[in-house]
DNA sequence: TTGTATGCGTTATCAT
DNA sequence: ATGATAACGCATACAA
């Protein structure tokens, strides 16, 4: 590969064989060749180890096996598991992955397009992070076939592979409400909270909603509420980020402006391992007192209580639907949206009100 | 990229400027160009966005900028953490990083080596998992530029880049003692346990103890008890694996066979939460009873306990360090092993023996 | 069906 | 210091 060059070419196969290199090509290609020139190059490629060359390849405007893959930050389980799906995908095709970090942030984000265009991109799946408006434009990517994963309604005309998040914010409330609780919290996470908020619901008729997982989460919550007859109260919404401080801190703001909380429903386990520490420590059990709902892939290790009642998410699904939109985005077919569908799994963090 | 080739070469350059091709080239390798020619071409420059083709420079035999990564399991935080080190290190070289998940299977790591082989990588960072006879073996990464990340002794004459896991052994061990406890267990963990065990000391002498991180943690607890004369007693050493339930169970199996332990080290905090959860459920309180201490990074974000008292692990650094170590292997200079540094950290799940 | 020849975007070797 | 030109490994239009 880089000291000594002891790779083959079709130039040698082609003389091993005693054949033209077109033909070695064409044989390669799957292109018509006559039964005995065939069993010639087999029998040539018996004694040697040949791998076409990819550069080489791409020079001449083929496809390379290579998608590019832009993610946020690789060491977070959420982006993780999509990663996971990703890859596994992506080598049944024989494909290769490229990956970059974002960090969430505009300017890495272009840097990462910017290397990846340089390079042998077939495609590119990409995750953004951040608000909308600081997006990269979709003339960023040139003209690098493209997908999105993991946000909905970013890009016209590109396909965005997300989970029915609205769905699971309805699931996921009706189920507390059917489990006797009446004054549910919605603790919403964003990546970066972009924008100062009195009333969430004010965004939700905004254009940017559809683009955040917590904006479709929370009006499923909306829905569930309404449909039950329970009246929507704007003080049981408090926006955060991801991390497990802003659990415990989000938990105990909730506790200092209400004390009748019975349900929660929390964007992801991390938010709801901080929550639960806070309530705790002031005497407020979960799942007794307080019920608590996540949104979360059991594939993902690390979780303290054995089993939170959840949302699951299947994301490595999500990785695999990316790769299979992309792939038919190279190969010229149409692709719309696609929908992951979420589950509810009951667990230990929910239990009926006495 | 693909569509319509709007990528400008060194010819457009070249005709914009009135120059060769030739002299273009120069330029960009930072070979000696007359000041007015530089001018030319910089002025040729503004007007459009000149992107080299990485193709191109690989056909030359020129350097990519791209190196590749084989991890066990890109879902797995501890390996996610180095990822995001290595890609972090990568890009303030301009590298990119071409990423492969081997599952801990020989089979899909020769996949992963074979499918590198063929593409435009500089060099390799591999992170190995299996039992050592069943890595693959050094022939099977031909002439690429190698090291070793998250292991010790796989390969002679290569970089192999981990942490100082003896001395966090021994941190930890005597730590706990330090603290008052003396019926100190150790629950080691493999990603595939590799041999069946009677007493794993037995296991400290054969060649294959370096390569694993246990191993050398167990080496350190051992040094620990030596030197505070306490006795070593092989019922007081688990082996299990890195999950949750790994942990659950392997604290039944010392709950069932001991009811004196005081102490706990274990791997990563993924076991450690099973364990808490089956103490717990048995009535023994950590850290009041039981003090705990495990191997892992504060970076990552899923913990149960707010922080346990732990041996922190530097897992992005290892990641930044295997670049680096690439790097000079790739530039020709000398490189020998970097042993990562541990260090203690204090937290709730370990407190001083009433 | 097969072979010959050309070009993809670079770098490197030679002249100039 | 610069320009013309030959490679690098492959796919393909064209000729045979």
């Amino acid at each position: 590969m880089s000291e000594k060059n002891d790779e083959y070419t079709i130039r040698d196969i082609a003389k091993m064989s005693g054949l033209s290199i077109a033909s070695i090509s064409r044989y390669f290609n799957g292109l018509r060749v006559r039964p005995g020139t065939a069993q010639k190059i087999q029998s040539a490629l018996q004694s040697i180890d040949y791998k076409p060359n990819i550069a080489a390849k791409f020079m001449k405007g083929q496809r390379t096996g290579v998608i590019g893959l832009i993610v946020p930050e690789i060491s977070h389980p959420f982006f993780s598991l999509i990663t996971e799906g990703v890859i596994a995908e992506a080598r049944k095709n024989d494909q290769l992955i490229l990956i970059s970090s974002s960090y969430g942030s505009r300017e890495n984000e272009i840097i990462a397009i910017d290397q990846f265009s340089r390079s042998i991109l077939d495609g590119l799946i990409y995750i953004p992070v951040s608000n909308p408006q600081n997006i990269p434009a979709i003339e960023n990517f040139r003209n690098i076939p493209l997908v999105i994963a993991a946000r909905s309604d970013i890009f016209p005309h590109i396909p965005h592979i997300y989970s029915d998040n609205e769905k699971g914010g309805y699931l996921a409330t009706r189920y507390l409400i059917h489990q006797g609780r009446k004054n549910i919290a919605f603790l919403g996470s964003f990546w970066e909270i972009p924008f100062n908020v009195e009333d969430i619901r004010s965004i939700t008729r905004t254009a940017i909603a559809g683009s955040y997982s917590t904006m479709s989460r929370f009006k499923g919550y909306l829905r569930a509420l309404e449909e039950e007859d329970i009246p929507y109260d704007p003080d049981r919404v408090i926006l955060c980020g991801y991390g497990y401080q802003n659990g415990f801190d989000a938990a105990r703001t909730i506790m200092a402006k209400l004390s009748d909380i019975d349900g929660l429903v929390v964007m992801t386990s991390t938010v709801a391992n901080g929550a639960i520490s806070a309530f705790r420590a002031q005497g407020f059990s979960v799942p007794e007192t307080i019920s608590l709902i996540v949104f979360d892939d059991d594939e993902i290790m690390y979780t303290s209580l054995p089993h939170f009642t959840s949302v699951q998410l299947s994301l490595k699904q999500m990785g695999i639907e990316a790769v299979k939109s992309l792939n038919r985005v190279l190969s010229k077919q149409p692709c719309s949206d696609t929908i992951i569908d979420v589950k509810l799994k009951i667990g230990d963090s929910t239990v009926i009100k006495k």
